[in-house]
DNA sequence: TCTAACTTGTGAAGAAATTCACAAGCTCCG
DNA sequence: CGGAGCTTGTGAATTTCTTCACAAGTTAGA
């Protein structure tokens, strides 16, 4: 399978979230068109996008608002519940553990580690914080799909070295460092600074 | 002046955070295949990305750190203090308001709107918040360079067209909407979806 | 002064993404 | 059924972005 362009998955992200606006508006089907409209590009930009994963449209007529905003979901990943854990209490790693737009979009949190032993039991957002000696052998267990790294720039390569020996896939990192890990593991840098 | 590319842009503010950390441990001078390797990308395309404004090095000896970084901030136009107003005083207005990386980079939030009567005279993180009836008022005096929206969809576009026609100049908005403006305004719209 | 070792800045080549343009499929209506 | 009016899907053309490759500038050391 050919590889896809990280501005298409974007794209694909905004397609959805007009989708879906659509569809509470009670219309059933749409066009390359009107999705190009609401996202700012043109319709042969959508039409391209979509046509990476195969053909849902029907000439003539357009999307089905419904089949297409499900199959962009399942393009997405979004239709499968994710386990995610976040490393790091702090303020960040708060303010995500509070942050309602994750369960929605499918990425369930169910663990907080931290290392600082004041934090440690304390409560974060309705989970206990527990101490991040015991994460790589939860990982191991398999009980996060993804985590999520809110800590200081100068821990996290070590952290992301112990996740991925513990056999994590997916890490999505706020620290702001370069950082390496094996080809078989996939490591996102969200930039804080914008 | 020709185009730049906006990947370049985003590029070049994370080629500062480097510098800053850089700077910090006390370095003199850094190479493009330094910021390279932090920044997870090739020494051509840094050389690249800098030339668009200027040659900041000097050959066999590489960048003088507190200069580049001097020349990347104003190039990114954070050597300036830019006056921002907030516009809706919900959940996301309010972590915007609170949130310290604003001032950090030159971002300084100077007043905060709602219609919400039960939320204007209110305090939010330090600020009052002020009715949104005043608000192209207060842009009209100049008193804003940057507004900040934070209010439901479907009233951005009415937001941003009072704006506009208040004379503002660049607005960031949070509204998972695709917003229209006249040329000479700058919208910038940031999907929270991620 | 001369050579070796670096590193920048930049045309040119190469790769990737976007836009164009059009054949082909679908629906409606007379 | 046939034509008009839409809209998709997709090769080809075009534009944009990235990488290559190297001349030229700089320093250090002999």
């Amino acid at each position: 399978m050919k590889r896809i362009a990280e501005s298409t998955v974007r794209r694909l992200s905004i397609y959805l979230s007009f989708l879906e606006d659509i569809e509470a508006r009670g219309a059933l089907t749409t066009s390359s068109d009107d999705l190009a409209r609401l996202g700012g590009t043109t319709s042969a930009q959508v039409r391209k996008d979509l046509s990476f994963f195969g053909s849902f449209g029907k000439r003539g007529l357009g999307y089905s608002v419904p089949e297409l905003s499900s199959r962009l979901r399942e393009i997405l990943g979004l239709s499968h519940q994710w386990r995610v854990c976040i490393v790091g209490a702090g303020k960040i790693g708060a303010a995500l553990a509070r942050y309602a737009g994750f369960a929605e979009r499918g990425f369930l949190v169910t663990g907080v580690y931290d290392s600082d032993p004041t934090k440690i039991g304390k409560n974060s957002a309705g989970l206990t914080v527990k101490n991040i000696a015991h994460l790589d052998r939860d990982v191991a267990a398999g009980k996060y799909e993804i985590a999520v790294l809110a800590v200081p720039a100068e821990n996290a390569q070590q952290i992301v070295d112990a996740l991925a020996k513990a056999g994590l896939k997916a890490i999505l990192s706020f620290a702001p460092t370069q950082l390496n890990a094996p080809a078989d593991v996939t490591v996102r840098t969200v930039n804080m600074a914008m």
